[in-house]
DNA sequence: CCCGGAATTTGGATCGGTCTAAATTCAACC
DNA sequence: GGTTGAATTTAGACCGATCCAAATTCCGGG
């Protein structure tokens, strides 16, 4: 359960050594104005000459006021979320604050598990990309009232707490129709699990593109699948059971794009020439795949800095912003921030094959 | 530098609704058997009412047992370095622990900042993936002389703390041999910079294969790059500057592999016909590149679970160990762990082409 | 030399737990 | 009923910082 660890220099010990009080070198580790130039001086000479180290959770305990912020994320080995991550400490260590970092492998138990624990380490807000399946009373249960929640990716109903969410609808909706433009009339909506929030937006955003083409969508469009290549690849007999068969798939995200994509080879169809296939995420493989993976980028670094600067705002730190203004964000609703996506057009995407 | 917290639910709190002493509760939370059953069950019964919420912090002030430990990596974004934060993660929260993550962007000045951010919230130990350009003298000032530390992945000289090192030099020389193998006798070794340890070692590995079966390295075969796709790419040419061209390469890594064989493309050359590359690490990309890229792999997560294990080793946790084999590793003399790489061959890597 | 206000410094309580040694309760036995 | 040893509970100091109110020192003027 813990670890060990040797006396080491204190406040205390450095006092005595100036010869002045406890009160007074703590005035000058906080950059009090109040202390003489001269103390002042000496103690610093002190700190440097004993290598003394700041102890934030004593201070904290007194203070009430944590410098840390919990960060729960589905899976650090995906890109997407180890780029936000990336974003996230980032902008926290900028601003002083230390991430404490937690994985849920995308269970909502061990998520459970791994906020409790965090909790416990007081952290001043949480930034939270939910498990699949993840219940917002459970979660407010682990995390308690008070604390600041960013909920990213992933909606969680009801909660009372900020969200950052990608515009999955828009984003399936430009996939959708970028493939209308190229000239497909039968696109199916491919991968993903309608258990997921971001899995029904997209999927409304691909309905609505195509009625709005006049287009009627056949049940044989749509496919669920695990999020992952593997499952996909496999599932991807499932769009040529029947007649009227797709000729272009709107994908759930990356990875399910690419298991497509080989699925197809694996039929003796050619992505990109036969069939058009698009993605979500523009993960880097994306880029590098045969062929290159049409996709919507989401700059999930730069959503990692925006929700943390949330997180920030909502503990009353703002670079440079009146006081009053911070009182305000503190107190202000939760908002729910959707943040745009880009269509990027590669190789994948074609026109439909002349039969 | 710190945000804010109103005030929860205390020990004592519960204490005085239960009617007991701080001490009974004290032990309760943790499950000593001194207390009477039925006490416990009330007071059990209280924690869940109120949701109370233990204060690691505050513990381990009196306590002076620490349950976190520091990660330090240089780049999250880096598919390699990401696996391997998850393996840590995963290992350090099975043993109670939590992760504090920082990043420093391979800049040792960010390192230094960041190491002493992390130090004041008082980790029981660091896993330490080390900036290049990093010094053991500077690191230690951060550090401190008491907290156990492990050096991932580049060599800190001197330092006396545990180091886990992929083979680098092995791993370059099972290339080497399967391009001989493979009948090549011209064999470059491109990209990365002779300052870091992991590249000098891979050179050298590389070069005594080479030397093995006879072949003298011309001077041209050695090219130094940023490790970097771009960069990779850029210098392709260099290979080809004079007489004598090689026929293959031993990259530095995957991303520097990957950039030789755009750069290869770009001047018409086939890589996996014309030329065979060969790549370090495994990232995600190597597996699904044009063609799929001949590597080694490391298993960063399992790594990172080793890691995190050295650590908790070191600061006397150890799922069943006896207490004397605990007292024992505290004090070990470090280690310097080589954990083996494992050759996959892939497409890229073929018979030199016949003029 | 004394006075008053500004500049510095400080004692001691406090945060939320844990620890030690001692106090109290309990039950069985003579 | 008194004694004893085990079971259970507890008072109070302590960890390393901060904070408040009060104490002390400093300085220029009268």
């Amino acid at each position: 359960m813990s670890g060990s660890r040797r006396r080491s220099v204190t406040l205390s010990d450095i006092a005595a050594s100036c010869g002045v009080s406890r009160a007074t070198v703590s005035l000058v580790l906080r950059q009090s104005p109040l202390v003489n130039a001269q103390t002042r001086d000496r103690v610093e000479a002190e700190f440097k000459r004993v290598g003394y180290v700041y102890n934030r959770a004593a201070a904290s305990l007194r203070t009430r006021r944590s410098s840390s912020v919990a960060l729960v994320v589905n899976d650090l080995s995906n890109p997407f979320f180890a780029e936000f991550a990336a974003g996230v400490d980032e902008a926290l260590a900028a601003a002083g604050f230390v991430t404490l970092l937690g994985s849920t492998g995308e269970s909502a138990e061990r998520q459970q598990a791994v906020l409790q624990s965090l909790m416990e380490h007081d952290p001043a807000g949480v930034i939270l990309s939910p498990a699949e399946g993840s219940e917002t009373v459970r979660v407010r249960q682990a995390v308690g009232a008070h604390a600041p929640v960013v909920v990213f990716n992933r909606e969680l109903r009801d909660s009372g707490w900020d969200q950052l969410s990608l515009d999955n609808a828009d984003g399936a909706r430009q996939a959708a129709q970028h493939l209308l433009q190229c000239g497909h009339r039968r696109i199916a909506f491919f991968g993903g699990h309608a258990g997921s929030s971001s899995c029904r937006q997209r999927r409304e955003g691909y309905m609505q593109a195509l009625q709005a083409a006049g287009i009627e969508i056949e049940p044989q469009w749509l496919v669920e699948t695990a999020p992952t290549r593997l499952e996909a690849a496999a599932q991807a007999g499932a769009l040529f059971a029947r007649e009227r068969a797709p000729t272009a798939a709107v994908c759930y995200n990356d990875a399910v794009a690419l298991g497509l994509m080989l699925g197809l080879q694996a039929r003796g169809r050619v992505p990109g020439s036969d069939f058009a296939v698009t993605g979500f995420d523009d993960i880097p493989e994306a880029a590098v795949s045969v062929p290159p993976l049409t996709t919507l980028a989401a700059d999930p670094r730069a959503r990692g800095r925006q929700a943390a600067q949330r997180i920030l705002a909502r503990v009353g730190i703002r670079d440079g912003a009146a006081s009053e203004d911070i009182a305000l964000d503190r107190a202000s609703p939760p908002a729910h921030i959707i943040v745009p996506v880009r269509l990027i057009v590669r190789a994948s995407t074609c026109a439909p094959a002349r039969p």
